[in-house]
DNA sequence: CGCGCTCCGTGACATAGTCACATACGGCGG
DNA sequence: CCGCCGTATGTGACTATGTCACGGAGCGCG
């Protein structure tokens, strides 16, 4: 049954495991498809399964009750829904959703195969808590971010983080505030006023980046 | 050897143990004191051993690089240091520093015994998971609220949980600011407006309250 | 071309954070 | 009891951010 086996490849946390457990993992678990925007897990809709991402982008992100949103972390392939799963194994309701970005691929492991790797493989283990440590880690900064930082060096930052190395960032300027926590009036005027600066050049729904080196150096500052 | 075996009790999701597990428990582990101020873990400062608190509390919390704080949870007795080893089995960096806020009683369990209970024991894992996930639970709730919340709001519910149902809470409003995250100026400000609307009665070093339900309701709203 | 839907810009105001400094309280040595 | 000193608190002025209520601009489509 090596067919469906060359996703473990996706997974360099995964590679050490022995043989009989890779091929409990293969039989174990399914792959499958998401389209682009569904909602994977929210409030009230209990993760049942623990995903390993094999293609496309996962959101998770907090909704407030006036409606404002914030966004708490990507899942990218080759990554894992940790926290999800922490959720799911602690059995206590998740506050965040998890919206699929793009069109997605993954595999699903269900929660007595999961639990089962745990007990039987250490590196399994590390492999989940080390994905669980970076998410928690990076818990912490963003609250350390919404406390403490100005609102121009987050965006700054957030451009940088957006643009992927490429001269774009292909969002609204609504987008770019859900993913900061803040209203989309903030988002304008700071627009602007990088504009002025000549550090961008902004359009309906998208934002260019003329000057990244000013943007860097604002948003580790 | 049952002579420290006392302690297991404090920890309801642990008694489920099978009674090989507890042995093992007992003699891989060993209880610790610390003192009032201790600094348990901070930056570069890697846990090595799982905390399961007897006496006291700690309190984690992250200081930004302008020196202002927030207090992340607090880990009170029957709890156990659950994302401390997330970063510990991780071997992530943590961001955050634990602080023993009082004299603080716990048993220390080594990594690898800790590695080893996950491995064995389905209740141990049941434990630790859900102690993760009431964690990041509140650490949700915590971005939630800096992002999206008024200060007086996060104010009034802070000083309800401080108070313990007593009617004072015994804090400096430099420590009120750091709970929240916020600058003692406004602590001062909102304080004032408190007294004038007559639901506390300050004096220097604490707060006395006296309107809980005028509180309550701005809490809750 | 005109309609309708998003997206964006902006003024006026409210809330929160920053900075600089004044004042008040309480312990302690004289 | 007095004066000193360290800590805690109060306050004004200003900046930064969030809220509300608009208006207008871009774009697809009949």
């Amino acid at each position: 049954m090596t067919p469906s086996s060359g996703w473990i490849d996706h997974f360099p946390g995964l590679r050490r495991l022995p043989g009989d457990l890779l091929t409990t993992l293969e039989n174990q678990s399914t792959i499958i498809s998401l389209p682009e925007g569904s909602r994977i897990y929210g409030p009230g809709q209990s993760p049942e399964a623990y995903l390993l991402l094999l293609e496309g982008t996962v959101r998770v992100q907090q909704v407030s009750e006036s409606g404002r949103e914030i966004v708490l972390y990507r899942v990218t392939d080759g990554e894992s829904c940790a926290l999800t799963t922490a959720c799911l194994m602690g059995y206590e309701d998740y506050l965040a959703e998890a919206i699929a970005e793009t069109d997605v691929k993954a595999v699903a492991i269900a929660r007595a195969a999961f639990d089962d790797l745990i007990a039987r493989s250490p590196e399994f283990r590390r492999f989940v808590f080390t994905a669980f440590s970076t998410r928690v880690t990076n818990l912490f900064r963003i609250i350390d971010e919404v406390a403490f930082s100005r609102m121009d060096i987050r965006l700054a930052a957030k451009l940088m983080e957006l643009s992927h190395g490429g001269d774009t960032v292909a969002a609204t300027q609504q987008q770019l505030a859900s993913e900061l926590g803040t209203a989309r009036e903030v988002i304008s005027r700071m627009v602007s006023e990088f504009q002025r600066r000549g550090w961008v050049s902004p359009t309906r729904g998208s934002i260019a980046i003329t000057d990244r080196p000013a943007l860097e150096r604002l948003a580790s500052s």
